[in-house]
DNA sequence: CTCCTTAGTTACATTCATGTGCCTACGTCA
DNA sequence: TGACGTAGGCACATGAATGTAACTAAGGAG
């Protein structure tokens, strides 16, 4: 996400401001990530082998700048850098969470509809 | 979101799943309309002036085409369509309301972080 | 003395998402 | 007879998001 220049929705919708921190393509799976343990940066890339270099280090620095992600870069050769949800980060669990969840049943329930095809209407 | 034809993160990651679903600009916004009540389009309009008539309408397509929301159309003049959650849209409630929640504890937060300034960290 | 590794950075290119403006059908109201 | 309101559709334009490729520093291994 991030992409409030071209204005918001309605002003001042709490959810948008969450997805302004979460939403786009990357930061979820990232999150998602960083909940189960600390990364390093190529670390991350192997998790998520469709991420380049760039992106990665874009999403991870407005992470880093919005509070929610930790970087802690350690002073050695060839370089260590380690990513960790800062406290504040840690309060997003729970969306992340049921984000998991829900997205399982999503999955399931397509399989479904593939069967209804036609008597669907809630 | 919906961005995904540039490939994924990772592959089968539900929380990415999830955020193709409800990510994206304006999603977010327009469930948590929804949420709260059947809206007619030119009512959603008013509840989101950022938005525009093109863009309202592409997302309450993709949502209806994920099976989110239903679309009733009347046959009347002038015309009359009324939006609202389906019975698997409810179940994105603890999503939508966790980052309603969310959204309002970061906006304190971010006062916060205008005082702390140097010493955040965690 | 050359190559490998890590965690980047930069310039450049492209593709996707979103925005703007104009058009429509129909019934009602003035 | 003409303007208004609804729920769109369509063509076109722009900008944001993302991708690609090449470059860097520094120490260790060979």
């Amino acid at each position: 996400m991030r992409n409030r220049k071209a204005g918001y929705a309605c002003k001042h919708c709490p959810v948008e401001t969450t997805l302004d921190i979460i939403g786009g393509k990357w930061k979820g799976v990232i999150l998602y990530h960083l909940m189960n343990k600390t990364c390093r940066f190529n670390e991350m890339r192997r998790l998520m082998p469709g991420i380049s270099q760039r992106m990665l280090t874009l999403q991870l620095r407005e992470l880093e700048k919005d509070g929610v992600i930790h970087r802690e870069v350690y002073p050695v050769v060839p370089p260590k850098t380690e990513y960790s949800l800062t406290a504040f980060g840690e309060t997003l669990k729970p969306i992340i969470q049921e984000m998991k969840r829900w997205g399982d049943r999503y999955e399931h329930h397509q399989e479904q509809q593939l069967e209804d095809v036609d008597q669907n209407k809630a």
